[in-house]
DNA sequence: GGCGGTGCTTGGATCGATCAAGCGTCGCGA
DNA sequence: TCGCGACGCTTGATCGATCCAAGCACCGCC
């Protein structure tokens, strides 16, 4: 209260501090900050009364300061993966605005960041962890191997990961989708529509991931007895790559249907329909991953595997929370099931 | 240093604070702090001297202490607008990146959030501004008038606008993209290419980025002394939407191009183009709006008018930076030229 | 009347950096 | 030799919330 009683009109207002409220609502400060942090503690009437002047004044606990002294930031870091022009995988922008709501609900805002040096895995994690700018990360990018997993592992910053650990000594706590459990589900509806030859195009054999979501396929060609040999192709993961994949598919093993990796690639396989003059959903299927905006509105539609990155985001935030309060170094494993989306490239 | 001398191993180790480096260096907090600020008030010998220090203790000044101190976070919010599913616009990925990008070089990071309340357009800026978390806002939705540009300009909370003031009145910083000119290009594309019916897909007369487009195009056409009467559509911005108007314009106009305002719209014209077994780039033309990733791996192709967001952003910051350091109130704006972006579909 | 408990106050320290003033040293000119 | 100013560094106070310890007023109860 009047800190500065000669208060020019050009300059804001300086924004009220707990001993403002205090001095409104008649108290101590000490009853303010148990007004916020320990209601039980207040009889009701004072709990409204402080309440009331906090109404009153606008009040909000200036962040740096409680920063400081509780030594958390209630922030959460999240690292921006190098943006891929030309590629149909939106996923991140589905993610963070899940992540974002998620957090909020626990009390969490997201800060985002990008290494200035994006080879370097840990860039940027170290400055924040040092300045104590964020409570913890939630770590996205885990496609070859996650070296920034084992980075944080051994800073012992807390982190949750999106996507399981691939290396076996890993113990921090993650949350991932089940691709193969995806692409197992997309194979099973291929057959029920009287597809036998049913082709694979996902990434190179170093990606854990993309060999897990080519696991559901095969495994499920396998179990109706059906022959997976010739069927299968591994490339970059570009549209281009996609398409001459395809091509080379079509001309040897003359598949009727396609299941890839992600969307760009299935996107590729469309081009190389196109160019035949081949028409998706009736001569040949197509199935791709991701459920990416490209295939809700390409023409005829791109049969997709959707993630639940809404409740992926609410997992991660879970343990996020478990992980801050108490100083556990451990944690738990969630694996979730994703959803195939039916539309008219199957 | 060694402020717990009896240090438990399973604890992590608190992070140096300024006194643990003075103290390695052998001079007082203040010239830490100099140091790292004010570089120049230091003989270049002790400043060797402290730098060392830094680097051997892995030393970064606590944001929250600074920023309690300063009473600034170097933070810049971003309110995130409420995701739209079956849409093509993912300008919002792209932007978020560059932001960030350019937020880093001038020292800020980015803070998302998003209003509990998605129906009110002052949700969540308010509570960011009183607890300061915040330093200043960069405002993306001005779709439609931007309500929360004049709630912000009364509470007086620095921001810059990605986007024109529709409204006279208003004095904050903005950048925008000349959307006028970008139709106007694509347009001319189209006349140049020989099409002399061109049609226009946009968005309801409410939208005054949507009639800034619109105006571009109908510019262009007049200076050719072409007519555009019976030409033009506005809608929602849905892919449902395109592919209707484009039918009913093919009907009755027999255009052989559209322009549209946005890639979902379209879209919208390729879904009615193949239902009628019309090829895009030779029977009719089209040219979408925003380069998103669909516009870049629909087969053939999508022509679009790609905004150069990464100029934006770095625009977006110099503005804050300015708005941030001095307490000024009024602020320039910047109008920049968006880019033809030719695909097969024209 | 004494005793315990509830509800609040008081005074202080603390988090770690920055601000503002102060102080010693050195060089230079009178 | 003394005074003066500049330079380079130090010292104490400060930002605002939280945490802690102690204490006090008031109430009801035995």
């Amino acid at each position: 209260m009047g800190r500065d009683p000669h208060r020019v009109l050009d300059v804001p207002p300086a924004p009220p501090t707990l001993a403002d409220v205090a001095a409104v609502a008649g108290v101590s400060r000490q009853t303010v900050s148990n007004a916020l942090n320990n209601p039980a503690l207040l009889r009701s009437d004072t709990l409204e009364r402080v309440r009331a002047a906090i109404d009153q004044l606008g009040y909000s606990p200036n962040r740096a300061a409680r920063n400081l002294r509780t030594r958390a930031s209630h922030l959460i870091g999240l690292r921006l993966t190098p943006f891929a022009e030309g590629t149909a995988n939106a996923t991140m922008d589905r993610f963070v605005h899940s992540l974002v709501q998620a957090s909020r609900q626990a009390g969490y805002h997201v800060l985002l960041f990008d290494g200035d040096d994006p080879t370097d895995p840990a860039s940027g994690y170290d400055e924040l962890v040092r300045s104590t700018a964020v409570d913890a990360f939630v770590v996205t990018d885990t496609y070859r191997g996650n070296p920034q997993a084992a980075y944080l592992e051994d800073a012992s910053v807390p982190f949750v990961a999106f996507g399981r650990p691939w290396t076996p000594a890993a113990l921090h706590p993650w949350v991932d989708v089940d691709g193969a459990a995806g692409t197992a589900a997309a194979t099973s509806h291929l057959l029920d529509r009287g597809h036998e030859r049913i082709a694979w195009i996902g990434w190179r054999k170093d990606s854990p991931i993309g060999e897990d979501r080519r696991a559901g396929w095969s495994r499920t060609l396998h179990a109706r007895g059906l022959p997976t040999t010739g069927l299968a192709s591994r490339v970059e993961d570009l549209v281009t790559s996609g398409r001459e994949a395809a091509g080379v598919l079509l001309d040897e093993a003359a598949p009727t249907a396609f299941v890839c990796a992600s969307d760009t690639l299935a996107m590729g396989v469309l081009h190389q329909l196109a160019e035949r003059g081949l028409r998706p959903g009736h001569d040949v299927a197509v199935v791709g991953f991701d459920d990416s905006p490209v295939a809700q509105v390409v023409p005829g539609g791109l049969t997709s595997v959707r993630q639940p990155l809404e409740e992926v985001a609410v997992q991660i935030v879970q343990r996020l929370g478990k992980l801050i309060g108490r100083r556990e170094r451990f944690g738990s494993g969630a694996l979730l099931t994703p959803r195939l989306v039916v539309r008219g490239s199957s």
